[in-house]
RNA sequence: GGAGCUGUGGCUGAGUGGUCGAAAGCGCCGGCUUGCUAAGCCGGUGAACCGUUUAUCGGUUCCCUGGGUUCGAAUCCCAGCGGCUCCGCCA
């Protein structure tokens, strides 16, 4: 969430980025709210000291019965505190609902638009798009005629979105899982293997929303747990409402983890096969960085993404987010989108990965705070994330482009030392 | 899952219902000292928020969390959560 300060000081600018982005949100109306809920904070906090003064006197009051007016008066009093008290409660309810409703502020350069429409291509990967001379397959038709994954047998078990990985498929999991890794190792991330679960107030910090009827998580019934919908919500949350030293900052991560979406409403858009499902795999990247270090990151990220793009030979471009296709806690996002030859008429680009700038947006609310050695006082830690592979969809970019005329699939180089073969055939 | 113990400041650890934001030690910061010398001495040292000022000063809140009792709660009561130990179960 934005600082309520900063948007009563910045109302216009606020109003006009929920415009921006799409978001509807009554500024001006928080803006009045705030105003009466600090006036009513002020009563409650002078009807406080006014109590707290007649207890104080109790203790030296001798005389019984003036001491019984005192504690009278003592009484009267916090009975006015409790009444203001209340008032000032139902006015923060009502602020706080709007506030949570607002999305971060956006990047002065990221592009203005409705939706993905207005996203900017910056660039392209190192591998030029593959021109096939023979018919291609789709991957659900590769998975099938390799014996790769199953749909059906997912379907049985857990409903429609759920798959089996099969063979090499799951051999290339576990390949691509080591290589993101050891990439992420080797620049200095702290591997992190995290909880699927994760309490409530965890994913609010982060910006998701259980339980909502549009929600895009699964809930765990009679309890506040949740299945986490990427490695993000668990890694912010390991510093939730703490504070740590600024010398230890930036403080960066690659988390495993299990990702559960329930994709609701997501129907019949571009979702065959293994493009939108209910579980994949993630490898991602997580950072708690101080201000002025985020936007730096934030390209480390990319072009760490690119690299691992690149290592792995698929075709991809990066895209600037368009303010409409922001998530809420983001500042500034870049999106990967890798070309999938089996995708639409003639292949599309689309979406592998994703990397945020947060600034202190997520840190408000989950309370994580730096301090700076020999300051007074704290400070909002700026988070950002970016995934390194989502291996559901980096496996269709793999198969689909690796493809070959005889119906096997090449492996990519960098993987083969994990798959053990260069080649899977039937 | 069951039983017992336990949860205080960056850490260790005192704490009688009122004078406790909280002893002491460690750590940290500043200064002094330089014949107790990989030391000694002195002083300082939590956070959020509100108001005032913007060098400051005043106030409210915070002793796991949420309720309750009370004029007044770190201290009493209830519930929850975490930790430790033992038992059961299990990968």
């Amino acid at each position: 969430m934005l600082d309520r300060k900063f948007i009563v000081d910045n109302a216009d600018a606020v109003q006009q980025n929920c415009q921006n982005r799409g978001v509807t949100a009554d500024v001006a109306k928080l803006v009045q709210l705030e105003q009466e809920r600090r006036e009513k904070l002020n009563d409650v906090q002078d009807l406080n000291r006014q109590a707290n003064e007649k207890a104080k006197s109790i203790g030296k009051e001798k005389d019984p019965d003036k001491r019984q007016a005192i504690i009278e008066e003592g009484r009267r009093l916090r009975d006015a505190k409790d009444k203001v008290q209340q008032e000032h409660d139902t006015l923060e309810k009502q602020t706080a609902a709007i506030q949570n409703g607002i999305p971060n502020m956006s990047h002065p350069d990221v592009p203005i638009g409705e939706d993905d429409k207005s996203n900017l291509e910056i660039r392209r990967g190192a591998t030029a798009i593959p021109e096939f001379s023979f018919p291609i397959k789709d991957h659900v038709e590769i998975g099938e005629t390799l014996d790769l994954i199953d749909f059906e047998s997912g379907a049985r078990v857990a409903g429609s979105g759920f798959y089996f990985l099969k063979n090499e498929a799951v051999l290339l999991e576990l390949a691509l899982q080591q290589y993101a890794v050891q990439e992420l190792v080797a620049e200095g991330f702290t591997p992190v293997v995290t909880p699927d679960l994760a309490a409530t107030e965890i994913l609010h910090g982060t910006g998701y929303i259980p339980r909502g009827p549009e929600t895009q998580i699964y809930s765990i019934e009679n309890s506040n747990l949740n299945l986490v919908a990427t490695a993000e919500i668990t890694l912010g949350g390991m510093l939730a409402g703490r504070t740590v030293d600024s010398a230890d900052l930036p403080l960066k991560m690659c988390g495993i983890s299990h990702c559960f979406r329930t994709e609701a409403g997501a129907a019949g858009r571009a979702s065959r096969g293994l493009f939108r499902v209910h579980q994949f795999t993630k490898i991602e990247m997580f950072a708690f960085t101080l201000p002025d270090q985020s936007t730096q990151i934030l390209e480390e990220f990319c072009d760490l993404e690119c690299q691992i793009f690149d290592g792995l030979a698929i075709p991809y471009r990066v895209v600037d987010t368009a303010t409409g296709d922001l998530g809420g806690p983001a500042y500034r996002k870049y999106d990967l989108e890798a070309w999938m030859p089996g995708r639409g008429d003639g292949g599309q680009w689309g979406e592998v990965t994703s990397t945020s700038n947060c600034t202190d947006y997520q840190a408000r609310r989950l309370n994580a705070r730096y301090k700076l050695k020999g300051t007074k006082g704290t400070h909002f830690l700026h988070t950002l994330n970016g995934t390194a592979i989502a291996i559901s969809r980096a496996l269709i970019a793999i198969l689909e482009n690796y493809q070959q005329e005889d119906g096997s699939v090449g492996v990519p180089k960098v993987l083969q030392p994990w798959v053990g073969k260069e080649t899977i055939r039937v």
